[in-house]
DNA sequence: TGACAAATATATCGGATTGATATATCATCC
DNA sequence: GGATGATATATCAATCCGATATATTTGTCA
């Protein structure tokens, strides 16, 4: 199994820190890795059968109060494979900003509707910076020691910069598109 | 046609501010747009193939300097369908960045590596930046009376400002890992 | 002038991924 | 008892990326 599916190897980073079902892995994707990364329903759980087909992952049926679960757990050939891929060079780092790409063909609609954008960009921003902040707070106590907490802390706090910065530039462009009426 | 892929209205943007071929969308694409969008070969050119039998683009057959070109042009009708788009609320803003990925989960590798990481994001960013601050000089220069140019100019202010605050970060992150040891 | 690399230009294909949708069970509140 | 929402798993069409193939033109160095 090649090292360039990507979720292959975010899942493997999940499972090396606890056993967990499909379900979770969503929910930890929507919140604490959601900055940074995303992953649907529909890659997940093929991608979690094809790991434990490649043995990478073991699959166990759980029965936790009277719900059955599917939770899956690392093995040893996976974490092998999340070590080789972490020392690979990283591929790729994008931005996907829908906000940004209005705001470049803006000419062709009317300011109205541009700042509109700007408003609910900076509105999306402010809502999730004091869980980034929060993090960073909640982190910095328990730090010590706790190799995971640490690297959680340094993505955190990167979150925190972007935002402030993308804020500061909010109030710019409403500044400057106030200005150029 | 429905208003909800995105590239069509990507490339129908880029249409509409000038004939294109397919190459040169291409380009703009891993330039201009290159810090908020991307899109390749394999996209680009059944887009556009769509937008032509859907009536929102026109293909002509150009001949210059003995080339044999296929430039395309935006239509009424694309223009309309761009506009509606404009008008949509935003759908989706995402970052997609391996390095904060494989930080997150650096605690399964050794530390050489993730410093290795980080300094690796810092060289491309550094690398990027003083592009998108010739983008920002230049465009303060000639914005006066072009919106088309205005609004490039708050994005590149954008990528400024999100750039400078990734450089803070690296540093941080540099002697936050130099401290842990 | 000939050779070779690089840029221009178009196109296709497998595989990865999203977003929507479907189904079902359990917990909670009224 | 009924509604709502959370938990849980799964599939599918549409979309998109990355790699690859092909061919022509331009520029450069010998």
């Amino acid at each position: 199994m090649a090292n360039d599916k990507k979720l292959d190897c975010v899942i493997l980073g999940l499972l090396s820190h606890e056993d967990m079902t499909g379900y979770a892995i969503k929910k930890r994707m929507d919140t604490t890795l959601s900055f940074f990364w995303g992953a649907s329903f529909g890659s997940i759980y093929p991608t979690l059968k094809g790991l434990v087909e490649s043995g990478l992952a073991v699959k166990r049926n759980v029965v936790e109060s009277n719900r059955n679960k599917i939770t899956y757990a690392i093995t040893e050939q996976g974490r092998i494979h999340l070590r080789a891929w972490l020392a690979l060079p990283v591929q790729k780092d994008e931005i996907r900003y829908e906000t940004l790409l209005k705001l470049f063909f803006a000419d062709e609609t009317d300011e109205k509707t541009t700042i509109a954008h700007i408003r609910s960009f900076e509105a999306k921003i402010r809502k999730e910076l004091p869980f980034l902040r929060g993090a960073v707070q909640e982190l910095e106590g328990i730090v010590e020691g706790n190799r995971a907490h640490f690297y959680y802390l340094l993505t955190a706090k990167f979150g925190v910069k972007a935002y402030e910065a993308y804020l500061e530039w909010c109030e710019e462009a409403k500044r400057l598109l106030g200005e150029k009426e």
